[in-house]
DNA sequence: TTGTAAGCGTTATCAG
DNA sequence: CTGATAACGCTTACAA
């Protein structure tokens, strides 16, 4: 199973092992030889042996995935993707979390290095950026997904979050709808910053003055985001509608709505974000703003296997990928 | 960083570099030795090659996680209790994904093999084992999750699906009910089996008789599970009580009952399987017999770690966890 | 305890 | 195109 060396195919096929190596390695070969180690390879089961190739020629085929959370949904599906791309390619990944804290996201990355693969993605989980700078000095391939960092220019792949959530807002307002609360996530969040750029758009373009009263910051958990509506529904001049701007606060919007039995689109109209089994289940389904997961996660996975292969460009290249969008009748028509 | 060797190490410290690694090891050295040691250690910034030392010592600190489907709630969980063991320990794992069919088990296997990992915790994906059992040869310590198979005498953790089930079927009878519907898994699969035991059980100790006609087999998907509570509550004789063996199948018979406008707990009591934001969201809450998730997990990777390090024990070890039930409204009180 | 030296299974260099 | 041989960085007898 497996046992044999290229040695013992080189002496089986009457060649030398640098032969065996170069055949294995797709150079070129006399074919008569070739033949013999082809015939070798198959009757001595031999398999190159990864640990060795990977000492002598400083890749080991993996590649490291560090992200925030592996319970989230979001996350899932672009390891997903990024692993139908990779193993393809007869790469292996280890999958890490951070588990929301930028400490061990450094030491995640150490972990990685440490580990010798050949590239990371990387999810990450706050707007802290200088372990990742630093770890740049290693000059490992990194492509950032999800989020990006002003002084940092590395490879990336995210959402165009301005865009998503403008459009969703602009439903929204074409609806009817002036009085519009925003769940937002933390002001130096960059998927946080794009979304409440989107929505700022959004007003602006129809002259909907911003009220800041209406625009709550959370650390974007459930438990925030049912704070957050909480104290938008105690307001005098309460919204009509609510954007959530992440799933965990859609979750925590829901229960806030299901707690105070309010009925969603005819109390108030929600506006979600990423798609889940619930946010479908709900009667009246919920409107949101979904990211091409999936494809966040191949991009990134193709991305990163160039930069492994061709070495960095130098130069930061950012990929940005559409949301879409979804509305449904939870948003009530007021006009 | 890091690029020093245990050679340079050895220069500095003035020993050999025998001494440095046996120091590395854990083996005792002169007091004096060992402060020159790990001086220079620190100074040089050394950091022991994986590749190197597993190349020599044939063990790399890595254990493959090889599952049905990445994107599953209760295999996330599982997968988060296994690293939270696992990387306390320093062993990294690879995640992989059979995508639900036997032929990628099987191919994942060996790519797992080929990667030397040092074992590997495998959630079989079927009921199919002869890859499992050939693989066995390797000597690869192996522990499965979730599914056991008569034949093969692996290390496993499962959970006791046989009283779970027949505690929650136990309860609905308790509420009056005796036309108790099941939505039962494959024929052939472990847990479907059992769980089925349980729901019999539980009919025969309150003298119901089991009628076949209210026990639908489903491939556990959701497609399937919303079929089954269609020809459930079609029947003329319909049950007031369904119970759906799964996770999926559970969302399917949800997604039923919305479809036809149904009212849970009122029209139809539902008990389901695993734990979900949904199932907790929904009014009434869903009752559900929920499994430990990341206690799975962190038995599974001592498990392995333990085989890993002493040897396989030579005869199977299965380890039996219990399982929660969370009974709410959503099953009626007849009685 | 320690140093020495022979591997582990590849790849890379360099004549030929 | 090929063979011989020196690495890669570490572990592990073996002898001291």
């Amino acid at each position: 199973m497996g046992k044999s060396t290229i040695k013992e195919v080189a002496k089986m096929a009457g060649v030398s092992i640098g032969t065996v190596s170069r055949y294995i390695n797709g150079f070129s070969v006399k074919e008569k030889n070739k033949k013999h180690i082809e015939e070798a390879i198959k009757k001595l089961n031999f398999e190159t042996n990864y640990l060795a190739q990977g000492l002598r020629s400083k890749k080991t085929n993996s590649i490291g995935v560090l992200v925030p959370d592996i319970g989230d949904i979001f996350v899932t599906q672009v390891i997903e993707g990024i692993e139908t791309v990779l193993n393809e390619q007869n790469f292996s990944t280890i999958i890490c979390s951070s588990q929301n804290q930028w400490n061990i996201e450094s030491e995640k990355l150490d972990f990685l290095r440490k580990k010798k693969v050949d590239g990371i993605i990387l999810m990450p989980t706050s707007s802290i950026y200088k372990h990742i700078k630093e770890f740049e000095k290693n000059n490992i391939p990194l492509v950032l997904i999800d989020r990006i960092f002003d002084r940092v220019s590395l490879n990336a792949v995210v959402c165009d979050n301005v865009t998503g959530s403008y459009e969703g807002v602009s439903e929204i307002i074409k609806r009817g709808h002036t009085k519009i609360g925003i769940i937002n996530g933390p002001k130096t969040v960059y998927t946080a910053k794009n979304r409440f750029e989107g929505y700022k758009m959004a007003l602006k373009e129809e002259s909907i003055k911003l009220d800041n009263d209406y625009v709550k910051y959370t650390d974007y958990t459930e438990i925030e985001g049912y704070r957050a509506i909480k104290e938008l529904m105690s307001m005098k001049e309460k919204p009509t509608a609510i954007f959530a701007t992440n799933y965990k606060t859609t979750l925590g919007c829901l229960r806030y709505i299901y707690d105070e039995g309010l009925k969603i689109g005819e109390d108030i109209s929600l506006l979600g974000y990423d798609q889940s089994d619930l946010f479908k289940m709900i009667k009246p389904q919920i409107s949101v703003i979904y990211q091409p997961t999936q494809l966040i996660g191949t991009e990134a996975a193709k991305s990163i296997l160039e930069e492994t292969n061709n070495g960095s460009s130098g130069k930061s290249n950012v990929k940005i990928l559409d949301t879409k969008l979804v509305i449904t009748e939870s948003i009530k028509k007021l006009k």
